[in-house]
RNA sequence: GGUCCCUUCGUCUAGCGGUCUAGGACGUCGCCCUUUCACGGCGAAAACACGGGUUCGAUUCCCGUAGGGAUCACCA
């Protein structure tokens, strides 16, 4: 069974690219029966906030993307003290004492002669005494994660194939403060093996982090998960983000984005496979595979949003949105509507050509054509296929035909130049209403 | 500066030495579906970053150049 987890840190809200990587961890996990996990990475207390905890929640319900289990690091601390002094019993953590300060000056140094800025390990030679005296004066160490810088790191990678890193080109990786607090590496692979996560899918921003965690994994004696790095996403041209914005799930919500819209463009962006439009998240499971990636950066234009709104739309069923439609559209109002929305407040627009009121004078040379329409109509029996009826005898008693036929009569009907199918609106309306508007039109 | 990854139509990509006069999807444009919008159907324009190799033959392999992305934190 896969089990994935997405470990967002509550300081903000969600973005393209986080919700990206909980789509494709949801799908992994969804895609045979496994688990969600949601994870809030909050050990920098100072940085998280409840109000980040509660929108990323919220945004992630929206999207339909709905964990099956929720942890929060900072009730595991113990967890991690426990894993820590193992590591420090096998030897592979260690005590350090340098300053941030200090570090940044070696670094400088290593940088200026042209070599890997990485960590000197200096503190591996400080004896037992060393130890006290620091303790003695009162100074706290923190604590590092040995490296085997032997053995090359090596994974099959779900998206980029075979990956190998040299650790003797990484450093050391801090896990812990002096302070006590706890840093991201090691923490996410403490709780990565107690959750039982088997795969983990992020960005390529997490690569050389994947190469030390792999061997945190091994020195914990836990198996290592599948990995897959995705290539991140870019942004559009400054125009559109600014439009839509492509900062998040709020801007979205505002400006009238459906989220099967967002999922749908999310999931198959930077893939082989086309975007199309689907009516719930789950539509995106057959089919999904990791091995659709790419490995190059693809560009999100928040733009291809709302095309694909539209698309979604027009193929959302009406109880899928029945809750959100305006007071007195039902089912054949929906049906009837949404092959021409942008955005579902559209609707809204349309349920106002059919409840009316709607008063459109009909051009001059139309006048007589329309006041001929009314009568006929009036002498019609109502029904549900009453403007193929109507139009038909209209076509042969004024001869008229094409856009000289119907234009006039969506017009006075609606107000409007375009729209909907005037067979399936007409019923709307209904009888009076319109021999109400054609009258009108007329006069 | 080190390391890793990438570079095919406007965009996302297929391609794993000859089948490529380079395929698909979105977008764009045109035509059709006896009005419009949408849907659908059909069709069109549109790409192998550059330079060297290797080879009988390179989009495909190698090297270099240029460009792009990522990373080198007591952030996550």
């Amino acid at each position: 069974m896969t089990v994935t987890r997405f470990a967002p840190s509550p300081t903000g809200r969600l973005h393209a690219g986080n919700i990206r990587t909980a789509l494709v961890n949801w799908l992994l996990a969804r895609q045979d029966g496994g688990r969600f996990v949601l994870r809030m990475d909050d050990t920098d207390l100072a940085r998280s906030s409840e109000a980040s905890a509660v929108s990323i929640r919220a945004d992630l319900a929206w999207l339909g993307l709905v964990p099956d289990v929720e942890v929060r690091q900072s009730e595991r601390f113990a967890l991690y003290d426990a894993a820590l002094a193992r590591l420090a019993a096998a030897g592979r953590a260690y005590r350090a004492y340098e300053t941030p300060e200090e570090l940044e000056l070696k670094r400088k140094v290593q940088l200026q002669r042209g070599l890997p800025p990485v960590y000197d390990r200096a503190a591996l030679a400080l004896t037992q005494a060393d130890h006290d005296g620091k303790a003695a004066a009162g100074i706290a160490p923190h604590w590092r994660f040995r490296l085997d810088t032997a053995t090359p790191i090596r994974w099959h990678d779900g998206v980029r194939g075979d990956c190998h890193f040299d650790p003797a080109a990484l450093s050391d990786p801090v896990v812990r403060r002096a302070d006590g607090t706890w840093l991201y590496m090691l923490p996410s692979v403490i709780d990565d093996i107690d959750l039982g996560i088997t795969a983990i899918a992020r960005g390529e921003d997490h690569v050389t982090n994947s190469a030390v965690q792999i061997q945190m994994f091994e020195a914990l004696g836990a198996p290592v998960p599948q990995l897959a790095h995705m290539a991140l996403l870019t942004g559009a041209d400054a125009a559109l983000s600014k439009r839509i914005g492509s900062e998040g799930v709020d801007a979205w919500c505002a400006a009238g984005i459906e989220p099967q819209a967002v999922v749908a463009l999310l999931a198959r962006i930077g893939t082989s496979q086309p975007v199309e439009a689907v009516a719930n998240v789950a539509d995106l499971l057959p089919g999904f595979a990791l091995s659709s990636f790419g490995r190059a950066p693809a560009r999100f234009d928040p733009g291809d949003l709302l095309a694909l709104n539209a698309r979604t739309l027009h193929l959302l069923p009406y109880a899928a949105v029945a809750d959100r439609l305006p007071d007195g559209m039902g089912e054949a109002g929906w049906l009837a509507v949404r092959g021409n929305l942008a955005t579902l407040a559209e609707a809204a627009d349309w349920q106002a050509v059919i409840a009316g009121p709607v008063v459109a004078a009909a051009e001059a040379e139309d006048r007589d054509f329309i006041v001929a329409a009314a009568t006929h109509l009036t002498g019609l029996d109502w029904g549900d296929d009453i403007w193929a009826r109507w139009v038909a005898v209209l076509k042969i008693e004024t001869g008229r035909k094409g856009r000289g036929l119907f234009h006039p009569l969506r017009h006075a009907l609606t107000g409007r130049d375009t729209g909907p199918e005037m067979a399936a609106l007409l019923p709307l309306i209904g009888r009076a209403a319109a021999l109400a508007r054609l009258h009108a039109a007329a006069a």
